[in-house]
DNA sequence: GTCTATAGTCGGATAGAC
DNA sequence: GTCTATCCGACTATAGAC
C-alpha cells in the first residue's frame, strides 16, 4: 500500500523542508543570474516546483527568501573555508607561522578556492550575488561581508604578511590580498568575454590547468617581492 | 530680454539633445547600480530631469535607451583606447614590435586603465554594467564586446605574446591578458570589499598608488615568465 | 502545507493637449 | 519637444478552501 503525503510530523517537516530548500536553491540560481528585481517569485516557483505562496509562507517576502539565500551562501561558504579558518583562528601572531608552511599554504587556498570558483557551478551563483550587492550594498551585502568574506581576507592578509614580511595589518597587505583573490574571481565574473575570447563554449581541463599555474605565478610575485627586506 | 525657449531650429535640437544626453547619463548611473529591471523609467527621468514619456520619444522604449547607454559607453571607451588601437592595427606580425617597447606600452596601458577605472567615477558604471551583462549576456552585450572589449583583448594579447614570446594565439597568451585586464577591473568591483578592509570609506592617494604598484608588479610576473625560452 | 483566486500596487507605454 | 492623464499588463502578497 502506497504512502501518499499523510500529515504525519515526519512526513510535514520533510515536505517543508524541501520545498523550503528548493526554493533557496532557484534563489540562489535566479538572483545572481537576474538580479533581485529581475527575478520574479513566479520564476522562483517555478524552478522550485513549489506553489507562488510558499514564499510569503516561509520566508515571509521575497526580500525574505534573498536574505535566506544570502545566509545559505554563508553556511555553504563555511563548510568550504572552515578548516582553513579553524587553523588560522589558533594563530595570533604572524611569527608563530613558519614562512615555508604559509607559502605551501596560500598556494593550497589558491588552487582550492579557485577549483570551487572555476570549475563548480553553485559558487559562480555566490559570486555573481556578491558582486551585485557589492554594486549597491543592502543588507543582504552585510550577511555575506560579516559572515564570510572578512575571514576570507584576514586569512590571506595574515599568510601574506607572514611570507612577505610585510605588517599584518598595513594597507600594502590587504591589497596584496585583494588583488591574490580578486584574480581568482575575475575568471568567474568575466567567464563570458573569456570564452569569447578563446573562441570556446566551455573550458577544457587544459584551459583550467593553466588558469591555475597564471594564478600561482602571480600569487608568487606577491609573495616575493618584498622578500629581500626579509634577509636583513 | 531674455529668450525664453523659442521654438526656433537650434533651440528645438539642442533642447532635444541635451535631453537625450542627461537620459544616456542617467541610465550610465542607474542601470550600472541597479540593472535593468531595478532601474525604472521613473528613476531615470527623476534623474535626468526629464518627462516620462521623453523615453518612448526618444529611445522608443526603456530597452532602447538602455542599448543607447551601451553605445555611450563603446564611443567612450573609443576616446579612452582609440590612439592604442590606431597604433597597434598597424601592426600585423607580432615581431614588428621591439619587445621593450612592448612592455613600456602594456605598463603605460595599465597605468592608464588603472587611472581610469580605479580613479574616476564614470568607468565604474560601464564595468558594473558590463559585468551584469556577463551573468547573463543580452543583445547589449555583443554591442559592447564587439564595440570594444575585442580589441582591448587583442591588444594585450598581442603585447603579452611579445614580451613572452609566446605565440599570439595561444590560449595561454589570452589567458595571461584576461587576467592581467581582470585585475585592474576587480579594484572597480569590489570595491566595497576592499574599503571595508582597509576600515574607510573611500581612497586615499596613498592606496591608488600602491595599486598601480601591485598591477605593475602582476604585470612583471605576466611578462617575464617565459623570458627563459626567449633566449634559446 | 499546499492550492486557487484575487486584491492591490507599480511600472512601461500611449493618447492627445499644449 | 514636453506635459498630464491614463491604460494595461505584470508582479507581490493575501484570503481562505482543502
Amino acid at each position: 500500500m502506497q504512502i501518499t503525503n499523510q500529515n504525519t510530523p515526519d512526513n510535514r517537516d520533510k515536505r517543508g523542508d524541501s520545498t523550503r530548500l528548493a526554493l533557496i536553491q532557484a534563489g540562489l540560481e535566479l538572483f545572481g543570474e537576474y538580479g533581485f528585481k529581475g527575478t520574479t517569485t513566479r520564476m522562483l516557483c517555478d524552478r522550485a516546483g513549489a506553489n507562488i505562496s510558499s514564499i510569503p509562507y516561509y520566508f515571509d517576502s521575497k526580500q525574505g527568501l534573498y536574505l535566506a539565500v544570502m545566509e545559505y551562501i554563508v553556511e555553504r561558504m563555511q563548510k568550504h573555508f572552515g578548516e582553513v579558518r579553524t587553523m588560522m583562528k589558533s594563530i595570533t601572531r604572524t611569527d608563530s607561522i613558519p614562512r615555508d608552511k604559509a607559502i605551501m599554504t596560500i598556494k593550497l587556498m589558491i588552487r582550492s578556492l579557485a577549483q570551487l570558483f572555476v570549475e563548480s557551478d553553485e559558487p559562480k551563483a555566490w559570486v555573481q550575488l556578491i558582486m551585485r550587492e557589492q554594486a549597491r550594498p543592502t543588507q543582504a551585502f552585510d550577511i555575506i561581508y560579516e559572515g564570510q568574506m572578512k575571514y576570507i581576507q584576514q586569512v590571506f592578509s595574515t599568510l601574506i604578511a607572514v611570507c612577505t614580511g610585510l605588517p599584518p595589518e598595513s594597507d600594502d597587505v590587504k591589497l596584496r590580498s585583494h588583488a591574490l583573490i580578486g584574480q581568482i574571481l575575475i575568471f568567474t565574473l568575466s567567464r563570458e568575454a573569456l570564452l569569447r575570447h578563446l573562441n570556446v563554449r566551455k573550458f577544457t581541463t587544459e584551459h583550467i590547468e593553466k588558469i591555475y599555474a597564471i594564478l600561482l605565478e602571480h600569487a608568487e610575485s606577491c609573495i616575493f617581492t618584498k622578500q629581500p627586506e626579509l634577509s636583513k
